[in-house]
DNA sequence: GAAAGTACTTTCCTTTATGAAACTAACCGG
DNA sequence: CCGGTTAGTTTCATAAAGGAAAGTACTTTC
């Protein structure tokens, strides 16, 4: 015997809910922001040059990351035919429409970093 | 011996990647992005309405992950003084202001997941 | 007085995430 | 040949995150 057809269990929006972890399941992680962000800002870099840029990452993480982030075509990933062989990092089309999330992001952490000063 | 007193080891915008990191370990985890994009929808909500709302989350993680939040000034705890005792958690208006990286998060989410069907 | 509802907390356990350090491998300069 | 650079991988270990289930506490309803 059902109690009532409909309870007030309003899905307030099950599809934009979903959105949310499907993006976070991509994007989750301590790095992912960080390295994107990165390669926004400077289009070519390699390895060594993304360790210098996230501060505190490890070769491992890095690695892993990068990894993460090629599979779902957000960064490119070049082998070069140089000397000591070099391999460039760059975002993809497609990463490139995180750039106003991670502005956002950005923007947001810088504001409320103020106001906990500003207290 | 210094190499050279400049290397291209270019601090892209250490700031913006520190501000990023700070928003992350405020909003990192399974939860946060979907309890506050829920409680932006849905204004005033309780335990029960939010347990219903965000799918598949259990007790103790709703109860920790709105403390986490409640100690950062996002969200609102009132207690109603109600026949069985109920309680309201609303977003603040520091809160809200995270709507629109919501925004961003949930239809950035939505058009990755059309990107995949449409291949 | 038993069942059900609200709102949690606590315990125990498993899975993931992250990290430090060492190691591979190829190449170049001296 | 030694040391330095690039670009990782592998191993070992710990820390953090997440979840299932049961327990607490109070009240209303049947």
């Amino acid at each position: 015997m059902k109690k009532k057809a409909l309870i007030n269990n309003t899905p307030i929006c099950k599809i934009r809910m979903k959105a949310i972890s499907d993006a976070m399941s991509i994007l989750s992680g301590k790095w992912k922001f960080q390295i994107l962000g990165t390669l926004i800002e400077g289009n070519q870099l390699g390895f060594m040059e993304l360790m210098r840029e996230v501060d505190g990452i490890g070769t491992k993480m890095l690695s892993k990351e990068l990894q993460d982030l090629e599979m779902n075509h957000l960064v490119n990933r070049t082998v070069m035919d140089t000397k000591p062989i070099t391999v460039i990092y760059s975002i993809t089309e497609h990463g490139k429409t995180l750039a106003p999330l991670i502005d956002a992001l950005a923007n947001w952490g810088i504001e409320y970093r103020q106001s906990i000063y500003a207290k």
